[in-house]
RNA sequence: GCCCCCAUCGUCUAGCGGUAAGGACACCACUCUUUCAAGGUGGUGACAGGGGUUCGACUCCCCUUGGGGGCGCCA
């Protein structure tokens, strides 16, 4: 086989959302596609009129386009070659390899071995007579699923058939096709499956399963990508984060892939996330956070530019997703985001009211002392230092208060930095809001 | 019930007859620091069980157990 002449597909059925299990299967079959100069083909399973419709099948187009997988040639819609396949299925009757049963056409399992060699699972073998005869054509002449997969695999010229293990059963059916067809079964690649936490197949009740739902979570493409690809496959060697997507194409292997399903690890993959956040320039993430600034009720055109701008980067390096970073972003933008429930913030103050209000009051006279041009990183830091000494008192007594006073929590960035984002007057607004509120 | 696939740390995995069983996430400790996080360093932690084969099995074979998938006029 030449290697232009390498065709796989991606054959999803439209039902309203695009599977993570789906997405990776996708990517396996992109990268193949990609690595050996071939063809990546999109075909939608859309004969189940009932439960498909152009919405859904746009959210498949959508999913695979986010996630950076572009197909080649036009996508093809299986419903549209029912007449092609009824055709098919009378010369299959015509030649006795099907035959009549109560008004539906029911193809004729040959009783002998039917093997392959799986490019994923090596060798996998059945026995014809263990499976029934089971129908392609039914009663109304609409063709069943593994009947047209067959035929639409032939017309398409797929010469790798890379879908998920939950396949291997029905492919010594589709086998049997191919050759009473008179043609070539392609090669055939099982990936694993993808499962919950569980064990279990990963399904709605796991939780996030869409990928539209990870964009939701404010994973990043490419970090959805990377996590999907080594979830099964692995480059032998210690590589984990692929930042250009060419290396992961010239390593990826079917050979290399897994045979043994894997659990999806949300942990995992908000790590990944998290590196490719902190390697991501601010401006790049600005578009990003934005819209997730604007759900949580933070119109990000209503503050100055500048001051967005520091308050993104400043909590690049230490989010994990896109959410976290508007999160951070929005209380320090704004006070009504600062969250009044934090424990670790509650329990500070509860340790020791008298030292926590004390310090910050001294905190607040000092600060208030310092005009505009004196609130910068280097001078903050060095004010509050000096207080700290004349008190007597480690620094952290001093810097742990305000941080709590000025986000609600006891995790920030620098204590100077934090102040010279959120600015004099709110910063100083919001020292004295606690010391007011104190109970 | 029948058929098929699978089996290394909690999770993702490397291993392809001789290793102190390696890495990553998570976790713990230490460190850095101004707190937390991030970073750095280190640590806890695995070959499901039983038979073979072999001088020698995580590696090969068989059985058991366990897990998964499939057995529709669904896809």
């Amino acid at each position: 086989m030449t290697l232009d002449s390498i065709r796989v597909r991606f054959a999803p059925s439209p039902t309203g959302y695009l599977h993570v299990g789906g997405a990776r299967t996708a990517l396996f079959n992109w990268l193949f596609a990609r690595q050996s100069g071939g063809k990546f083909l999109l075909r939608i399973e859309d004969t189940d009129r009932e439960r498909s419709s152009d919405e859904h099948t746009q959210v498949i187009r959508d999913g695979l386009t986010w996630l950076g997988l572009d197909w080649d040639e036009d996508i093809v819609f299986q419903g549209a070659g029912i007449e092609r396949h009824q055709g098919l299925a009378d010369d299959l009757l015509a030649q006795g390899h099907a035959y009549e049963d109560d008004g539906a056409v029911r193809f004729r399992m040959p009783h002998e071995e039917i093997a392959w060699e799986d490019a994923v699972g090596g060798h996998i073998s059945f026995q014809g007579s263990d499976i029934q005869d089971w129908i392609i054509l039914r009663s109304d002449r609409t063709p069943t699923y593994n009947f047209t997969v067959v035929a639409d695999d032939a017309d398409m010229r797929i010469s790798h058939v890379i879908r998920g293990a939950d396949h291997i059963s029905n492919t010594p059916k589709q086998i049997a096709v191919f050759r009473a067809l008179g043609q070539e079964p392609p090669v055939f690649a099982h990936v694993p499956m993808i499962h919950g936490q569980d064990g279990r197949k990963l399904s709605k009740r796991h939780g996030a399963t869409a990928v539209g739902d990870y964009q939701n979570l404010g994973i990043l493409p490419q970090a959805l990508r990377n996590f999907l690809a080594l979830l099964g496959w692995n480059p032998k060697d210690e590589r984990e984060v692929f930042a250009d997507i060419n290396e992961l194409i010239q390593a990826f292997s079917l050979a290399d892939v897994q045979r043994k399903s894997a659990i999806f690890d949300l942990a995992k993959l908000e790590w990944m996330n998290g590196q490719y956040l902190s390697q991501t320039p601010v401006d790049q993430l600005l578009p990003l956070v934005e819209p997730e600034m604007k759900r949580l009720g933070l119109d990000p055109a209503s503050v100055p530019h500048d001051k967005l701008i520091k308050a993104i980067d400043i909590n690049r390096e230490r989010a994990r997703t896109t959410m976290d970073i508007a999160e951070r972003a929005a209380v320090r933008l704004d006070a009504s985001f600062i969250k009044q429930d934090d424990e670790k913030a509650k329990n500070l103050i509860a340790k020791d009211p008298d030292g926590f209000y004390s310090s910050l009051e001294a905190t607040h006279q000092l600060l208030s002392g310092l005009n505009h041009s004196a609130w910068e990183p280097g001078r903050l830091e060095n004010e509050l230092r000096g207080l700290a000494e004349s008190l007597g008192l480690g620094p952290g007594k001093i810097f742990q208060p305000i941080r709590v006073a000025i986000t609600g929590t006891t995790v920030s960035e620098g204590i100077h930095i934090l102040l010279d984002v959120v600015g004099r007057e709110e910063s100083l607004a919001r020292i004295k809001s606690v010391l007011d509120g104190r109970t």
